[in-house]
DNA sequence: CGCGTTCTTGAGCATGTTCAAGGCCAGTGG
DNA sequence: CCACTGGCCTTGAACATGCTCAAGAACGCG
């Protein structure tokens, strides 16, 4: 991993700290800001570490997750460019989950301090990351239910649904986000093999077809009626 | 249902809208609540339906829930005194969840704008709320975790904790909530038929004590133990 | 006291997990 | 450039788990 200069005005990401008027807050930002660069497979932070920053995420895919006993992760969320990343230590002294890259990426950070008093001088701000906890309760409750109530084939529909809205597709439908078969699993909730099958039976049905290790979307209305028992993400 | 009166001074629930200094505000607050009293098993308010108000819960117990299409639903929280109910409509316009009471209940109601505003004129409140949906983003999210890697036995284990923190028991260590099967199975995510027979179950290891409709905790140590695989809701 | 609802329990069944074997692919070193 | 190796993916078979269905029991509300 190295650190290096990366201004918030040449940075196309959508993230929260855009938008600000106020130039002196805008030097202080830059001032406050360290930048990390990591690659592929990379641990960011993990369950039990202190947190000392608020990050947002400017390049690449992070997956956030938390860890069983037994080695069997669940994966809460993939997240990409202009995502918060450990806003979930806001209120916690030490992480409740864990982030590691799973493709090469660089990641903007705050110290936890600086960003909560910057949330106090900037309410609109702080209203924008309100809505946005709010929003994330939500996809959050979904995952709940679906986990609750899907049978694997739902689920692993519902995962395609959910990676095609976050990540969308080339001009060829394939899916610009590449998973393992565990990844996969880990965030659908079954194991690797159930997905490996489940996927194969879908390309046989033609609604995706399996090239290397992507995926490419045929026939998305099909995968709707299939999850369509369960709520979506948003 | 019937409306009433009711005084914030004289309210003994620790609700977010407690603390506030400026008597202005107080006269305000009170000038802009309506308090809502309803019976056992009665709808609050429906998915789908327009998010007018953010309330908090004076007294009773709500339970909010998401409902499949086959009817089995999936139970987000049981709230009591001092919660604040509605929140999730914050950032939309229409309800995510259902709520109903599962006791007779009174909970205070406020327009949703006037609660807008209101959060926008108190940093120190909007910041607390923050803080909670944090709080309730790190709940889901374990939530999240257990079903997706909870056996039943585990699950239910699990419920048993969570209802003993959040409501706590009398002297003889019964709980302070009384769910039926159906409630119970639809929030540990199995069904009534399980559940009844893993509580059967801990009733014939001297775990628990099954009572009319009642549960009486005799070895919280041990359901501990039988949980501890997953992460515990605090 | 009677009736409807909920709870309990067992049996059969469906679903999903685990385990294991074999194939494929990418990276490495000769 | 090719053979080797390790990791991941695929697939089937055996097994475990949990769900559904059904019948009887207990409860609770008129």
């Amino acid at each position: 991993m190295n650190r290096q200069r990366l201004l918030c005005a040449d940075c196309k990401a959508p993230c929260l700290m855009k938008g600000i008027n106020d130039l002196e807050a805008v030097k202080k930002v830059e001032e406050k800001k360290t930048v990390l660069v990591c690659s592929k497979n990379q641990k960011i932070f993990h369950e039990d570490m202190p947190v000392n920053s608020i990050s947002f995420i400017n390049s690449g895919i992070i997956k956030v997750y938390k860890t069983g006993i037994n080695g069997k992760n669940h994966i809460i969320r993939f997240s990409r460019a202009g995502d918060i990343l450990g806003h979930r230590g806001l209120n916690t002294e030490y992480y409740p989950v864990s982030a590691s890259s799973i493709e090469d990426s660089s990641i903007c950070l705050f110290p936890k301090d600086f960003f909560i008093t910057f949330l106090g001088n900037h309410s609109r701000i702080a209203f924008k990351l309100l809505m946005f906890f709010s929003k994330e309760l939500e996809n959050s409750e979904i995952m709940q239910f679906n986990l609750a109530q899907m049978n694997v084939r739902e689920k692993v529909a519902e995962t395609l649904l959910y990676l095609n809205t976050t990540f969308g597709t080339d001009k060829n439908n394939r899916l610009n986000i590449t998973l393992s078969r565990q990844d996969f699993s880990d965030y659908a909730g079954t194991t690797k093999e159930q997905v490996s099958k489940i996927l194969s039976e879908f390309q046989s049905e033609n609604l995706i077809l399996l090239d290397k290790k992507d995926i490419i979307i045929n026939e998305l209305n099909e995968l709707k009626k299939i999850a369509s028992f369960g709520v979506h993400l948003s």
